[in-house]
DNA sequence: GTCAACCACTGGCTTGAGCCACCTGAGGTA
DNA sequence: TACCTCAGGTGGCTCAAGCCAGTGGTTGAC
Protein backbone atom coordinates (compact mmCIF):
# COMPACT_ATOMS: atom_id res chain seq x y z
CA UNK A 1 0.00 0.00 0.00
CA UNK A 2 2.33 2.45 1.25
CA UNK A 3 4.51 1.31 -1.95
CA UNK A 4 4.50 3.45 -4.21
CA UNK A 5 5.46 5.96 -1.39
CA UNK A 6 8.65 3.86 -0.79
CA UNK A 7 9.31 2.79 -4.32
CA UNK A 8 9.70 6.70 -5.00
CA UNK A 9 13.62 7.34 -5.50
CA UNK A 10 16.04 8.69 -3.12
CA UNK A 11 16.38 12.14 -4.85
CA UNK A 12 12.97 12.34 -5.27
CA UNK A 13 12.35 12.11 -1.89
CA UNK A 14 14.76 14.91 -0.86
CA UNK A 15 13.08 16.87 -3.48
CA UNK A 16 9.45 15.95 -1.82
CA UNK A 17 11.05 17.21 1.36
CA UNK A 18 12.71 20.08 0.09
CA UNK A 19 9.25 21.38 -1.65
CA UNK A 20 7.00 20.31 1.47
CA UNK A 21 9.12 22.63 3.41
CA UNK A 22 8.83 25.21 0.99
CA UNK A 23 5.33 25.20 0.68
CA UNK A 24 5.18 24.70 4.16
CA UNK A 25 6.87 27.94 4.58
CA UNK A 26 10.06 26.54 6.49
CA UNK A 27 11.76 28.12 4.57
CA UNK A 28 10.82 31.41 2.54
CA UNK A 29 11.86 33.23 -0.70
CA UNK A 30 15.47 33.99 -0.53
CA UNK A 31 16.52 31.02 2.13
CA UNK A 32 19.52 28.95 1.53
CA UNK A 33 18.63 25.35 1.09
CA UNK A 34 21.10 23.09 2.37
CA UNK A 35 24.17 22.22 0.17
CA UNK A 36 24.87 19.15 -1.81
CA UNK A 37 27.02 17.78 0.19
CA UNK A 38 25.11 18.27 2.70
CA UNK A 39 21.99 17.06 2.03
CA UNK A 40 23.87 13.94 0.90
CA UNK A 41 25.19 13.42 4.03
CA UNK A 42 21.81 14.20 6.16
CA UNK A 43 20.37 11.10 4.07
CA UNK A 44 23.08 9.11 3.58
CA UNK A 45 23.04 9.09 -0.31
CA UNK A 46 25.87 9.89 -3.04
CA UNK A 47 26.32 13.75 -3.69
CA UNK A 48 25.47 13.30 -7.30
CA UNK A 49 21.68 11.94 -5.76
CA UNK A 50 21.87 15.29 -3.40
CA UNK A 51 22.36 17.18 -6.34
CA UNK A 52 19.91 16.09 -8.69
CA UNK A 53 17.15 16.20 -5.84
CA UNK A 54 18.14 20.19 -5.86
CA UNK A 55 18.08 20.26 -9.80
CA UNK A 56 14.37 18.70 -9.68
CA UNK A 57 13.48 21.91 -7.58
CA UNK A 58 15.08 24.10 -9.97
CA UNK A 59 13.09 22.47 -13.18
CA UNK A 60 10.23 23.44 -10.56
CA UNK A 61 11.14 26.76 -10.63
CA UNK A 62 11.48 26.91 -7.02
CA UNK A 63 14.91 27.13 -6.58
CA UNK A 64 17.65 28.90 -8.00
CA UNK A 65 21.27 27.77 -7.37
CA UNK A 66 24.39 30.33 -7.70
CA UNK A 67 28.06 29.06 -8.10
CA UNK A 68 29.76 29.24 -5.04
CA UNK A 69 27.15 30.43 -3.32
CA UNK A 70 24.73 28.14 -2.98
CA UNK A 71 20.90 27.20 -3.84
CA UNK A 72 18.29 29.66 -2.48
CA UNK A 73 14.66 29.91 -2.60
CA UNK A 74 13.41 31.64 -6.02
CA UNK A 75 12.32 35.08 -4.68
CA UNK A 76 8.72 34.98 -6.09
CA UNK A 77 8.54 38.95 -7.32
CA UNK A 78 5.51 40.45 -8.13
CA UNK A 79 4.05 40.25 -11.53
CA UNK A 80 3.82 43.20 -13.69
CA UNK A 81 0.06 43.14 -15.18
CA UNK A 82 -0.13 43.90 -18.90
CA UNK A 83 -3.79 45.18 -19.74
CA UNK A 84 -5.85 46.13 -23.16
CA UNK A 85 -5.40 49.46 -21.82
CA UNK A 86 -1.71 49.78 -22.89
CA UNK A 87 -3.38 50.58 -26.23
CA UNK A 88 -5.94 53.30 -24.96
CA UNK A 89 -5.54 56.67 -26.19
CA UNK A 90 -6.81 58.30 -22.93
CA UNK A 91 -3.69 56.40 -20.73
CA UNK A 92 -1.56 57.39 -23.80
CA UNK A 93 -2.47 61.33 -23.58
CA UNK A 94 -2.71 61.59 -20.28
CA UNK A 95 0.63 60.14 -18.51
CA UNK A 96 2.34 60.81 -21.58
CA UNK A 97 4.51 57.69 -20.21
CA UNK A 98 3.75 53.87 -21.59
CA UNK A 99 1.91 51.34 -19.94
CA UNK A 100 5.10 49.57 -19.40
CA UNK A 101 6.84 52.56 -17.46
CA UNK A 102 4.04 53.30 -15.05
CA UNK A 103 3.60 49.22 -14.47
CA UNK A 104 7.41 49.02 -13.65
CA UNK A 105 7.17 52.31 -11.62
CA UNK A 106 4.24 51.43 -9.39
CA UNK A 107 6.72 48.53 -8.26
CA UNK A 108 9.30 51.09 -7.46
CA UNK A 109 11.47 50.33 -10.43
CA UNK A 110 13.13 52.10 -13.02
CA UNK A 111 11.86 51.09 -16.33
CA UNK A 112 13.71 51.45 -19.42
CA UNK A 113 13.00 50.39 -23.62
CA UNK A 114 15.83 49.63 -26.12
CA UNK A 115 15.43 49.80 -29.69
CA UNK A 116 18.04 47.66 -31.11
CA UNK A 117 17.23 47.47 -34.76
CA UNK A 118 15.45 48.54 -37.59
CA UNK A 119 15.27 46.12 -40.62
CA UNK A 120 13.35 45.46 -43.54
CA UNK A 121 12.74 42.09 -43.85
CA UNK A 122 10.56 39.09 -45.14
CA UNK A 123 7.73 38.12 -42.11
CA UNK A 124 7.60 34.72 -40.57
CA UNK A 125 4.57 33.04 -41.86
CA UNK A 126 1.80 33.26 -39.14
CA UNK A 127 3.03 37.21 -39.44
CA UNK A 128 2.65 37.46 -42.75
CA UNK A 129 -1.03 35.79 -42.50
CA UNK A 130 -2.12 37.83 -39.96
CA UNK A 131 -1.24 40.89 -42.04
CA UNK A 132 -3.00 39.94 -44.89
CA UNK A 133 0.20 39.50 -46.87
CA UNK A 134 1.13 37.46 -49.63
CA UNK A 135 4.49 36.28 -50.60
CA UNK A 136 7.64 38.44 -51.55
CA UNK A 137 6.04 41.49 -49.48
CA UNK A 138 8.03 42.94 -46.87
CA UNK A 139 7.63 44.31 -43.57
CA UNK A 140 9.90 46.85 -41.41
CA UNK A 141 11.17 44.67 -38.50
CA UNK A 142 11.20 46.81 -35.34
CA UNK A 143 13.22 44.73 -32.48
CA UNK A 144 12.05 46.02 -28.90
CA UNK A 145 13.96 45.41 -25.43
CA UNK A 146 12.13 46.51 -21.95
CA UNK A 147 14.06 46.58 -18.47
CA UNK A 148 12.87 47.16 -15.08
CA UNK A 149 16.04 47.84 -13.08
CA UNK A 150 18.37 47.43 -16.09
CA UNK A 151 17.20 43.53 -15.91
CA UNK A 152 15.44 42.53 -19.04
CA UNK A 153 11.72 41.31 -18.69
CA UNK A 154 10.83 41.25 -22.62
CA UNK A 155 11.27 41.64 -25.77
CA UNK A 156 8.71 42.16 -28.94
CA UNK A 157 9.65 42.37 -32.19
CA UNK A 158 7.05 44.65 -34.46
CA UNK A 159 6.26 43.90 -37.50
CA UNK A 160 4.85 46.54 -40.24
CA UNK A 161 3.95 46.33 -43.67
CA UNK A 162 6.11 48.64 -46.13
CA UNK A 163 3.48 50.42 -47.91
CA UNK A 164 2.00 51.41 -44.23
CA UNK A 165 5.22 52.94 -43.06
CA UNK A 166 7.21 54.32 -45.91
CA UNK A 167 8.81 57.45 -45.68
CA UNK A 168 8.22 57.65 -41.83
CA UNK A 169 10.70 57.61 -39.35
CA UNK A 170 8.91 53.91 -37.78
CA UNK A 171 10.86 52.16 -41.01
CA UNK A 172 14.49 53.49 -40.19
CA UNK A 173 14.31 55.05 -37.20
CA UNK A 174 15.20 53.87 -33.78
CA UNK A 175 14.13 56.76 -31.34
CA UNK A 176 10.56 57.54 -31.95
CA UNK A 177 9.97 60.90 -30.28
CA UNK A 178 7.12 62.21 -28.02
CA UNK A 179 4.45 59.33 -27.30
CA UNK A 180 4.03 55.59 -28.24
CA UNK A 181 4.22 54.11 -31.45
CA UNK A 182 0.74 53.88 -31.52
CA UNK A 183 0.76 57.91 -31.64
CA UNK A 184 3.17 57.49 -34.76
CA UNK A 185 0.51 55.10 -36.17
CA UNK A 186 -2.32 57.18 -35.85
CA UNK A 187 -0.49 60.69 -38.13
CA UNK A 188 -0.24 58.00 -41.11
CA UNK A 189 -4.18 57.38 -40.56
CA UNK A 190 -3.81 54.18 -39.00
CA UNK A 191 -6.09 54.35 -35.00
CA UNK A 192 -6.12 51.76 -33.45
CA UNK A 193 -9.80 49.96 -32.45
CA UNK A 194 -9.49 46.96 -32.04
CA UNK A 195 -6.63 44.40 -31.04
CA UNK A 196 -6.32 40.64 -30.95
CA UNK A 197 -3.49 38.76 -28.68
CA UNK A 198 -3.00 35.19 -29.08
CA UNK A 199 -1.28 34.19 -25.88
CA UNK A 200 0.90 30.84 -25.45
CA UNK A 201 3.30 29.60 -23.32
CA UNK A 202 6.82 27.45 -23.61
CA UNK A 203 10.05 26.82 -22.22
CA UNK A 204 12.53 29.51 -23.44
CA UNK A 205 15.06 28.73 -26.71
CA UNK A 206 18.68 29.08 -25.28
CA UNK A 207 18.51 32.39 -26.82
CA UNK A 208 16.10 33.99 -25.07
CA UNK A 209 17.11 31.92 -21.98
CA UNK A 210 20.42 34.01 -22.67
CA UNK A 211 18.89 37.15 -23.84
CA UNK A 212 16.42 37.60 -21.10
CA UNK A 213 18.68 36.80 -18.43
CA UNK A 214 16.21 33.46 -17.54
CA UNK A 215 16.72 31.56 -14.48
CA UNK A 216 15.96 27.53 -15.15
CA UNK A 217 12.64 26.69 -14.32
CA UNK A 218 10.91 29.78 -15.95
CA UNK A 219 9.12 29.50 -19.25
CA UNK A 220 8.16 32.39 -21.20
CA UNK A 221 4.59 33.59 -22.60
CA UNK A 222 4.64 34.30 -26.24
CA UNK A 223 1.92 36.83 -27.15
CA UNK A 224 1.27 37.20 -30.86
CA UNK A 225 -0.23 41.07 -31.01
CA UNK A 226 -2.28 42.12 -33.94
CA UNK A 227 -3.55 45.87 -34.02
CA UNK A 228 -6.25 46.62 -35.82
CA UNK A 229 -8.34 50.18 -37.15
CA UNK A 230 -11.16 51.22 -37.65
CA UNK A 231 -11.36 50.46 -40.86
CA UNK A 232 -10.79 46.54 -40.14
CA UNK A 233 -7.26 46.48 -41.79
CA UNK A 234 -4.37 45.05 -39.50
CA UNK A 235 -1.65 47.08 -40.18
CA UNK A 236 0.80 46.08 -37.65
CA UNK A 237 1.91 42.80 -35.31
CA UNK A 238 4.20 42.45 -32.71
CA UNK A 239 5.55 39.20 -31.22
CA UNK A 240 6.07 39.71 -27.17
CA UNK A 241 8.12 37.21 -25.49
CA UNK A 242 8.42 37.45 -21.53
CA UNK A 243 9.59 36.30 -18.68
CA UNK A 244 6.63 34.36 -17.17
CA UNK A 245 8.23 34.95 -13.33
CA UNK A 246 8.14 38.52 -13.81
CA UNK A 247 5.22 39.19 -16.62
CA UNK A 248 1.17 38.60 -16.67
CA UNK A 249 -1.39 39.56 -18.47
CA UNK A 250 -4.57 41.00 -17.33
CA UNK A 251 -7.45 41.65 -20.10
CA UNK A 252 -10.98 42.64 -19.31
CA UNK A 253 -13.37 42.99 -22.00
CA UNK A 254 -17.34 42.81 -22.53
CA UNK A 255 -18.89 39.70 -23.82
CA UNK A 256 -19.61 39.29 -27.61
CA UNK A 257 -23.20 38.55 -28.13
CA UNK B 1 38.39 33.71 -28.98
CA UNK B 2 36.29 30.59 -29.85
CA UNK B 3 37.00 29.70 -25.80
CA UNK B 4 33.54 30.09 -24.94
CA UNK B 5 32.95 27.18 -27.50
CA UNK B 6 35.18 25.16 -26.19
CA UNK B 7 34.91 25.80 -22.72
CA UNK B 8 31.11 24.50 -22.98
CA UNK B 9 30.79 20.91 -21.38
CA UNK B 10 30.60 18.30 -23.59
CA UNK B 11 27.02 17.83 -22.33
CA UNK B 12 26.18 21.00 -23.22
CA UNK B 13 27.75 20.30 -26.48
CA UNK B 14 25.62 17.22 -27.26
CA UNK B 15 22.47 19.16 -26.62
CA UNK B 16 23.52 21.98 -28.48
CA UNK B 17 24.07 19.54 -31.59
CA UNK B 18 21.20 17.65 -31.20
CA UNK B 19 18.86 20.98 -30.62
CA UNK B 20 20.56 21.94 -33.88
CA UNK B 21 19.57 19.20 -35.63
CA UNK B 22 15.62 19.56 -34.58
CA UNK B 23 15.50 23.07 -35.82
CA UNK B 24 16.93 22.54 -38.71
CA UNK B 25 14.56 20.14 -39.33
CA UNK B 26 17.07 16.63 -39.97
CA UNK B 27 14.75 15.79 -36.80
CA UNK B 28 11.27 16.32 -36.84
CA UNK B 29 8.31 15.43 -34.63
CA UNK B 30 8.13 11.73 -33.46
CA UNK B 31 12.08 11.14 -34.44
CA UNK B 32 14.05 8.90 -32.01
CA UNK B 33 16.82 10.77 -30.68
CA UNK B 34 20.39 8.41 -30.54
CA UNK B 35 20.05 6.29 -27.56
CA UNK B 36 22.24 7.32 -24.59
CA UNK B 37 24.59 4.61 -24.81
CA UNK B 38 24.47 5.21 -28.66
CA UNK B 39 25.43 8.91 -27.87
CA UNK B 40 28.22 8.56 -25.57
CA UNK B 41 30.10 6.31 -27.76
CA UNK B 42 29.58 8.83 -30.81
CA UNK B 43 31.21 11.49 -28.95
CA UNK B 44 33.26 9.28 -26.46
CA UNK B 45 32.12 10.41 -23.19
CA UNK B 46 30.55 8.85 -20.16
CA UNK B 47 27.19 7.84 -20.66
CA UNK B 48 26.13 10.09 -17.67
CA UNK B 49 27.31 12.81 -19.77
CA UNK B 50 25.34 12.00 -22.99
CA UNK B 51 22.10 11.16 -20.42
CA UNK B 52 22.50 14.77 -18.70
CA UNK B 53 22.68 15.95 -22.64
CA UNK B 54 19.30 14.40 -23.29
CA UNK B 55 17.69 15.63 -20.22
CA UNK B 56 18.64 19.51 -21.03
CA UNK B 57 16.29 19.07 -24.09
CA UNK B 58 13.80 17.21 -22.47
CA UNK B 59 13.86 20.28 -19.96
CA UNK B 60 13.40 22.67 -22.66
CA UNK B 61 10.63 20.99 -23.90
CA UNK B 62 12.05 19.85 -27.55
CA UNK B 63 11.92 16.01 -26.20
CA UNK B 64 10.28 13.64 -24.76
CA UNK B 65 11.54 9.93 -22.70
CA UNK B 66 10.06 6.57 -23.00
CA UNK B 67 10.97 4.40 -20.41
CA UNK B 68 12.30 1.14 -22.53
CA UNK B 69 12.06 2.70 -25.88
CA UNK B 70 14.17 5.81 -26.30
CA UNK B 71 13.69 9.58 -26.84
CA UNK B 72 11.93 11.31 -28.98
CA UNK B 73 11.55 14.67 -30.50
CA UNK B 74 8.31 16.12 -28.94
CA UNK B 75 5.34 15.28 -30.99
CA UNK B 76 3.61 19.60 -31.24
CA UNK B 77 0.44 19.36 -31.40
CA UNK B 78 -1.59 22.12 -32.56
CA UNK B 79 -2.86 24.53 -30.09
CA UNK B 80 -6.46 24.32 -28.79
CA UNK B 81 -7.64 28.31 -29.08
CA UNK B 82 -9.47 29.35 -26.20
CA UNK B 83 -11.11 32.99 -27.03
CA UNK B 84 -13.27 35.43 -25.64
CA UNK B 85 -16.31 33.71 -27.78
CA UNK B 86 -16.53 30.85 -25.28
CA UNK B 87 -18.66 33.31 -23.04
CA UNK B 88 -21.09 34.15 -25.87
CA UNK B 89 -24.52 34.14 -25.70
CA UNK B 90 -25.07 33.08 -29.56
CA UNK B 91 -22.34 30.78 -29.71
CA UNK B 92 -24.16 28.69 -26.63
CA UNK B 93 -27.34 28.93 -28.27
CA UNK B 94 -26.47 28.09 -32.07
CA UNK B 95 -24.37 25.29 -31.62
CA UNK B 96 -25.39 23.88 -28.18
CA UNK B 97 -21.62 23.08 -27.89
CA UNK B 98 -19.51 24.32 -25.55
CA UNK B 99 -16.35 26.16 -27.23
CA UNK B 100 -14.33 23.66 -25.70
CA UNK B 101 -16.10 20.95 -27.35
CA UNK B 102 -16.03 22.51 -30.55
CA UNK B 103 -12.64 23.69 -30.18
CA UNK B 104 -11.87 20.02 -29.74
CA UNK B 105 -13.77 18.72 -32.52
CA UNK B 106 -12.34 20.97 -34.95
CA UNK B 107 -8.79 18.82 -34.52
CA UNK B 108 -10.87 15.36 -34.96
CA UNK B 109 -10.44 14.37 -31.42
CA UNK B 110 -13.13 13.44 -29.03
CA UNK B 111 -14.23 15.89 -25.92
CA UNK B 112 -15.37 15.10 -22.73
CA UNK B 113 -15.69 17.10 -19.75
CA UNK B 114 -16.04 15.82 -15.89
CA UNK B 115 -17.12 17.68 -12.73
CA UNK B 116 -15.20 15.47 -9.76
CA UNK B 117 -16.47 17.56 -7.23
CA UNK B 118 -19.01 20.15 -5.84
CA UNK B 119 -18.63 21.43 -2.25
CA UNK B 120 -18.40 24.20 -0.02
CA UNK B 121 -15.58 25.75 1.20
CA UNK B 122 -13.32 29.39 2.48
CA UNK B 123 -12.32 30.63 -1.24
CA UNK B 124 -8.29 31.22 -1.58
CA UNK B 125 -7.53 35.18 -0.95
CA UNK B 126 -6.98 36.17 -4.54
CA UNK B 127 -10.66 34.51 -5.64
CA UNK B 128 -11.95 36.65 -2.76
CA UNK B 129 -11.14 39.59 -3.49
CA UNK B 130 -12.19 39.45 -6.89
CA UNK B 131 -15.46 38.50 -5.39
CA UNK B 132 -15.36 41.17 -3.20
CA UNK B 133 -16.35 38.93 -0.38
CA UNK B 134 -14.71 39.77 3.41
CA UNK B 135 -13.69 37.05 5.61
CA UNK B 136 -15.92 34.15 6.66
CA UNK B 137 -17.94 34.10 3.32
CA UNK B 138 -18.27 30.59 1.57
CA UNK B 139 -18.37 29.69 -1.44
CA UNK B 140 -19.45 27.11 -3.65
CA UNK B 141 -16.57 25.54 -5.12
CA UNK B 142 -17.39 23.41 -8.64
CA UNK B 143 -13.93 21.59 -10.12
CA UNK B 144 -14.15 20.69 -13.44
CA UNK B 145 -12.13 18.18 -15.92
CA UNK B 146 -11.54 18.73 -19.92
CA UNK B 147 -10.59 16.09 -22.08
CA UNK B 148 -9.52 15.44 -25.65
CA UNK B 149 -9.50 11.30 -26.67
CA UNK B 150 -9.44 10.66 -22.62
CA UNK B 151 -5.82 12.81 -22.04
CA UNK B 152 -6.65 15.29 -19.63
CA UNK B 153 -5.92 18.82 -21.30
CA UNK B 154 -7.07 21.53 -18.50
CA UNK B 155 -8.65 21.82 -15.12
CA UNK B 156 -11.12 24.75 -13.92
CA UNK B 157 -11.99 25.77 -10.56
CA UNK B 158 -15.18 27.43 -10.39
CA UNK B 159 -16.06 29.62 -6.84
CA UNK B 160 -19.78 30.95 -7.03
CA UNK B 161 -20.78 33.35 -3.66
CA UNK B 162 -23.16 31.08 -1.59
CA UNK B 163 -26.18 33.68 -2.16
CA UNK B 164 -25.57 33.57 -5.77
CA UNK B 165 -26.78 29.71 -6.03
CA UNK B 166 -28.19 28.85 -3.31
CA UNK B 167 -31.03 26.75 -3.65
CA UNK B 168 -29.94 26.15 -7.34
CA UNK B 169 -28.36 23.16 -8.69
CA UNK B 170 -25.50 24.47 -9.18
CA UNK B 171 -24.85 24.78 -5.09
CA UNK B 172 -25.00 20.44 -5.10
CA UNK B 173 -25.44 19.22 -8.48
CA UNK B 174 -22.32 17.37 -10.53
CA UNK B 175 -24.56 17.27 -13.88
CA UNK B 176 -26.13 21.00 -14.84
CA UNK B 177 -28.26 19.76 -17.54
CA UNK B 178 -28.31 21.32 -21.09
CA UNK B 179 -26.40 24.80 -22.31
CA UNK B 180 -23.46 25.68 -20.65
CA UNK B 181 -23.13 26.77 -16.76
CA UNK B 182 -24.01 30.41 -17.75
CA UNK B 183 -27.17 29.83 -19.01
CA UNK B 184 -28.01 28.46 -15.20
CA UNK B 185 -26.52 31.50 -14.38
CA UNK B 186 -29.00 33.77 -16.60
CA UNK B 187 -32.06 32.03 -14.81
CA UNK B 188 -30.47 33.18 -11.60
CA UNK B 189 -30.82 36.67 -13.01
CA UNK B 190 -26.67 36.89 -13.57
CA UNK B 191 -26.42 37.75 -17.28
CA UNK B 192 -22.78 37.84 -18.28
CA UNK B 193 -21.96 40.65 -19.80
CA UNK B 194 -17.91 41.63 -19.38
CA UNK B 195 -14.97 38.88 -18.29
CA UNK B 196 -11.96 39.43 -17.14
CA UNK B 197 -8.88 36.63 -17.41
CA UNK B 198 -5.48 37.39 -15.57
CA UNK B 199 -3.08 34.95 -17.62
CA UNK B 200 0.21 33.51 -15.92
CA UNK B 201 2.70 30.67 -16.65
CA UNK B 202 4.66 28.72 -14.57
CA UNK B 203 5.59 25.31 -13.80
CA UNK B 204 3.17 22.90 -12.78
CA UNK B 205 3.57 21.38 -9.44
CA UNK B 206 4.17 17.94 -9.30
CA UNK B 207 -0.10 17.48 -8.19
CA UNK B 208 -1.05 19.69 -11.95
CA UNK B 209 1.91 17.47 -13.45
CA UNK B 210 0.08 13.99 -12.68
CA UNK B 211 -3.30 14.82 -12.90
CA UNK B 212 -2.60 16.58 -16.42
CA UNK B 213 -0.30 13.89 -17.65
CA UNK B 214 2.24 16.38 -18.46
CA UNK B 215 5.50 15.57 -19.49
CA UNK B 216 8.52 17.36 -18.38
CA UNK B 217 9.71 20.45 -19.86
CA UNK B 218 6.12 21.76 -20.42
CA UNK B 219 4.63 25.13 -18.29
CA UNK B 220 0.73 25.69 -17.37
CA UNK B 221 -1.17 28.31 -18.46
CA UNK B 222 -3.23 29.98 -15.63
CA UNK B 223 -5.88 32.07 -16.43
CA UNK B 224 -7.94 33.46 -13.26
CA UNK B 225 -11.34 34.03 -14.70
CA UNK B 226 -13.96 36.35 -13.19
CA UNK B 227 -17.60 36.70 -14.48
CA UNK B 228 -19.15 40.35 -14.18
CA UNK B 229 -22.79 41.07 -15.09
CA UNK B 230 -24.93 43.99 -16.31
CA UNK B 231 -24.91 45.42 -13.08
CA UNK B 232 -20.73 45.08 -12.53
CA UNK B 233 -21.50 42.00 -10.19
CA UNK B 234 -18.74 39.80 -9.82
CA UNK B 235 -20.70 36.47 -9.74
CA UNK B 236 -18.22 33.98 -10.75
CA UNK B 237 -14.69 33.38 -10.36
CA UNK B 238 -12.83 30.50 -12.18
CA UNK B 239 -9.01 29.53 -12.07
CA UNK B 240 -7.83 27.45 -14.93
CA UNK B 241 -5.04 25.21 -15.11
CA UNK B 242 -4.34 24.08 -18.86
CA UNK B 243 -1.05 22.56 -20.29
CA UNK B 244 0.83 24.64 -22.55
CA UNK B 245 1.57 22.38 -24.93
CA UNK B 246 -1.82 22.05 -25.85
CA UNK B 247 -3.76 24.97 -24.79
CA UNK B 248 -3.53 28.58 -26.36
CA UNK B 249 -5.86 31.93 -25.48
CA UNK B 250 -7.29 34.16 -28.59
CA UNK B 251 -8.56 37.11 -27.56
CA UNK B 252 -9.88 40.08 -29.69
CA UNK B 253 -11.31 43.71 -28.32
CA UNK B 254 -11.94 46.45 -28.98
CA UNK B 255 -9.54 48.96 -27.69
CA UNK B 256 -10.93 51.49 -24.54
CA UNK B 257 -10.47 55.30 -25.37
C1' DG C 1 43.79 51.01 7.60
C1' DT C 2 44.46 48.66 3.00
C1' DC C 3 45.02 45.19 0.21
C1' DA C 4 46.54 40.86 -1.45
C1' DA C 5 46.93 35.96 -0.66
C1' DC C 6 44.88 32.21 0.99
C1' DC C 7 41.53 28.81 2.33
C1' DA C 8 37.27 26.65 3.18
C1' DC C 9 33.19 26.57 1.42
C1' DT C 10 29.83 26.52 -2.51
C1' DG C 11 27.93 24.50 -7.07
C1' DG C 12 29.29 22.55 -12.16
C1' DC C 13 30.47 18.72 -14.55
C1' DT C 14 32.43 14.33 -15.66
C1' DT C 15 33.76 9.50 -15.05
C1' DG C 16 32.75 4.48 -15.28
C1' DA C 17 30.52 1.24 -13.00
C1' DG C 18 26.24 -1.23 -11.67
C1' DC C 19 21.42 -2.64 -10.98
C1' DC C 20 16.67 -2.06 -12.11
C1' DA C 21 12.28 -1.66 -14.92
C1' DC C 22 10.25 -1.48 -19.13
C1' DC C 23 9.43 -2.54 -24.23
C1' DT C 24 9.81 -5.17 -28.34
C1' DG C 25 10.33 -8.74 -31.35
C1' DA C 26 11.92 -13.43 -32.27
C1' DG C 27 11.18 -17.98 -31.55
C1' DG C 28 9.10 -21.78 -29.66
C1' DT C 29 5.13 -24.23 -27.64
C1' DA C 30 0.47 -25.66 -26.97
C1' DT D 1 -3.45 -19.73 -34.63
C1' DA D 2 -2.76 -18.04 -30.14
C1' DC D 3 -0.04 -17.71 -26.55
C1' DC D 4 4.29 -17.64 -23.81
C1' DT D 5 9.09 -16.94 -22.87
C1' DC D 6 13.14 -14.78 -23.18
C1' DA D 7 16.94 -12.02 -24.92
C1' DG D 8 18.54 -7.73 -25.99
C1' DG D 9 17.52 -3.30 -26.50
C1' DT D 10 15.89 1.08 -24.03
C1' DG D 11 15.74 4.68 -20.15
C1' DG D 12 15.78 5.43 -14.61
C1' DC D 13 18.58 5.94 -10.93
C1' DT D 14 22.38 5.44 -7.96
C1' DC D 15 27.17 5.18 -6.41
C1' DA D 16 31.89 7.01 -5.11
C1' DA D 17 35.32 9.54 -6.69
C1' DG D 18 37.56 13.47 -8.79
C1' DC D 19 38.66 18.02 -10.71
C1' DC D 20 37.22 22.67 -11.78
C1' DA D 21 35.49 27.37 -10.79
C1' DG D 22 33.10 30.74 -8.30
C1' DT D 23 32.45 33.19 -3.33
C1' DG D 24 33.55 35.19 0.80
C1' DG D 25 35.78 35.41 5.06
C1' DT D 26 40.32 35.38 7.48
C1' DT D 27 44.96 36.37 7.91
C1' DG D 28 49.00 38.66 7.48
C1' DA D 29 52.16 41.91 5.11
C1' DC D 30 52.72 46.57 4.17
Amino acid sequence: MTDQVERRPPSRRIADDLRAAIVRGDLVDGDQLPSERELASRYATARNTAREALSILQAEGLAVAQHGRGVFVRLRQPLMRLGRNRYSRRARNETGLSPFRIEVERQGRTPHTECRSVTTVHPPADVAERLGLGDGQEVVCRENWYFADDEPVQVGVTYIPVPVVEGSPLATEKKLGHGSIYQRFEELGYVITHIREEVSSRMPTPEEANGLAMPPGVPVIEVLHTSIDDQGRSFEVTRFVMRADLNGLDYEMPVED
